[in-house]
DNA sequence: GTCTATAAAGAGATAGAC
DNA sequence: GTCTATCTCTTTATAGAC
């Protein structure tokens, strides 16, 4: 209670808890994973996540907080150096959507033996809670979107808002995509996707998420009817 | 047994159970959905779900491939369109990424009163079902990012076949996303996302992709250590 | 084909001894 | 803080009457 969040690993039934459901977690689903199943993995009685937690909702969502509050913290601070570092001009969009990404990268670095735990059970936020995350999480999100556009607005001052709206949203796509099916991708292509580290996904989804912010738009050009015959 | 499928909607047990499923399983993901509650929703018996498909998954599967056979059907029907269209040249990449996104489009405007529910159901499939798809679905996923493979290798000749590979997946990633959780970005960025239609966002996903998959590669010039100081 | 009734297993949660 | 024991509810699945 009185310690400081992220001091996990001591050998204490809460932390090991903790541990055991972030696996289980992001390995098969929050609702594929029973009380049962975390305590017996962390070597805890079943009543113990009752004692520590009062139910499993409540494990989930101090899971998803502290998976989630560095990264945004960490993805604030980056626009923050950035707004310093472009006092004169404006802020690039590239600039803006590397403070986004990158701190996925650095947090992963910090969690060892853990980086594949953490990437899917991130991947699992976002793409089975995306609707249900906890209060404090959502807001934080709330604020970062909000910062976001501010930013990209001012340097892209050409394209609408709405579109803009639309493209940090695909952004988060291919992050929460990308961090929950690599074996997917692996098993699609038979191995053409090779076996790249995380810092080689990343550079790659930045990569093209840079491409898809920039890229023109055709808005208007299409009608339905048109497929098969619009050719770009 | 022997109907032609997709022959759908008529007041039979059978059908009213997979569409009651089909909507309930795109609101609530699979595992929240219980088999009393699909029978509950479609007027049927509890043992009915039983005696039409055996078990809980037969039923997803069955779903899950009624879903995607037509998709992936209308996807290579629009490659080969393609491909005899470039008989002399080579397909662009544009064209054969429209190949992949459109049919969707098509697919959701046969949907009528049910495009939410197609969309939502079709993106649970890519994102909780991503591991776990019948095998004939993954066999046809397999096919068509084969084909996409070789056809993408010749339209972007200086791409590497990986990163293509991981394009691609990032596509799909924007693809399962948007499908997934357009109210998520109502949520968060309130309202700022606007109410687009079908037609809109597919346009949008089609645009940043495409920036996407012809993006420039920083491949190697980034190494670890350089976050907040490399500006692309 | 449809129903009731029920089996068998598993879930989350809690009371109360230690 | 940790344990056993148990409550209560829900789950999937099936047997057997109609």
């Amino acid at each position: 209670m009185n310690k400081r969040s992220g001091e996990v690993g001591k050998d204490e039934t809460k932390d090991r808890i903790m541990l055991a459901a972030e696996s289980l977690f992001a390995e098969r689903g929050f609702m594929s994973v029973s009380l049962r199943d975390i305590t017996t993995e962390a070597s805890a009685n079943v009543a113990a996540v009752n004692y520590y937690f009062g139910t499993k909702d409540a494990l989930i969502d101090e899971l998803i907080i502290q998976g989630n509050h560095p990264l945004m913290k960490a993805r604030m601070q980056l626009l923050d150096d950035a707004e310093k570092r472009y006092q004169i001009g404006v802020v690039p969009a590239e600039v803006i959507l590397d403070a986004v990404m990158r701190p996925m990268l650095t947090l992963l670095e910090q969690q060892g033996e853990r980086r594949e735990v953490y990437c899917k059970f991130m991947g699992r936020c976002m793409t089975e809670r995306g609707n249900n995350l906890p209060v404090p999480v959502m807001r934080a999100a709330q604020r970062l979107i909000k910062r976001l556009s501010r930013m990209l607005a001012d340097a892209l001052p050409d394209m609408e808002p709405e579109v803009l709206a639309w493209r940090v949203h695909f952004c988060f796509g291919v992050l929460g995509h990308t961090l929950m099916h690599d074996e997917l991708l692996r098993e699609v292509t038979k191995g053409a996707s090779g076996t790249p580290d995380f810092e080689t996904t990343l550079q790659r989804m930045i990569d093209f998420c840079k491409g898809g912010l920039n890229a023109g738009s055709s808005a208007n050009l299409v009608s339905s009817g048109s497929q098969g015959t619009f050719l770009f």
